[in-house]
DNA sequence: AGGTTATTTAACTGAAAGGTTTTTTAGAAT
DNA sequence: ATTCTAAAAAACCTTTCAGTTAAATAACCT
């Protein structure tokens, strides 16, 4: 039971039709029927995508007659950016060998290399 | 069945428990007693947690004496931080009441307040 | 009113997730 | 050789998830 919102949020990004979704609503509010246009499966697996989606906060929804327009809401998005950026540091220093080889010349001498 | 690495790297993520686990690991190895030390739950229970954290390429193992010590690998980190870049505008953009307005007046006149 | 279109709800199903306890395996140490 | 410790595997249970089809809502259009 993960109450916590970063947890729905993941979980709800953890399947690539919403992720799919989510990438048709960058381009553009679009209704329920649009947004199942794509898939194989039927309206109602959609409807309930969007459900999840929503309950993580990753869309909201506006009513417009008989259909029911559906937005990206980005906010959930920048949270789990900001828990990632906790580990940013562990990918972007690069430890292959020659880094490493490279590093280790730097901790040895660190004017090594300049000039 | 989220065969996509993408997917199957979030789901991993979309668990308190396994996030706990990387934070702990990004100070350094740990053997799979003292990453479970700080739970309630069982051994095997962490121990199974360990193994969706593995096959999401989100840590790997070493062996020493009977100790299997873990370590953060975050490269499918990486790829999550690629895949929300595309969304950052999203967030970066601030919808405001301020900022919608200027946006629709350039939706009605486009060169307004040039110069 | 009656019918069509868009979407949700309900009821059901099968598979996967997350936990438990018990049993194995593997290496260390006595 | 036996025993201790660390970890994994097996067997099981319960809940959640992703999908289905069929029925219900809701707003529009004659």
């Amino acid at each position: 039971m993960p109450e916590d919102r970063l947890s729905t949020t993941l979980s709800a990004l953890a399947d690539p039709t919403r992720r799919a979704i989510l990438a048709r609503l960058a381009l553009g509010e679009a209704s329920v029927g649009e947004l199942a246009e794509p898939f194989e499966m039927s309206l109602p697996a959609v409807s309930k995508h969007l459900k999840v989606l929503e309950r993580a906060g990753l869309i909201s929804r506006g009513r417009e007659a008989q259909w029911r327009p559906c937005r990206l809401e980005a906010a959930p998005l920048k949270d789990v950016n900001n828990w990632l950026d906790g580990y940013r540091r562990f990918w972007e220093q690069k430890f292959d060998r020659l880094d490493a080889y490279l590093q280790e010349l730097q901790r040895i001498d660190p004017d090594a290399g300049k000039n």
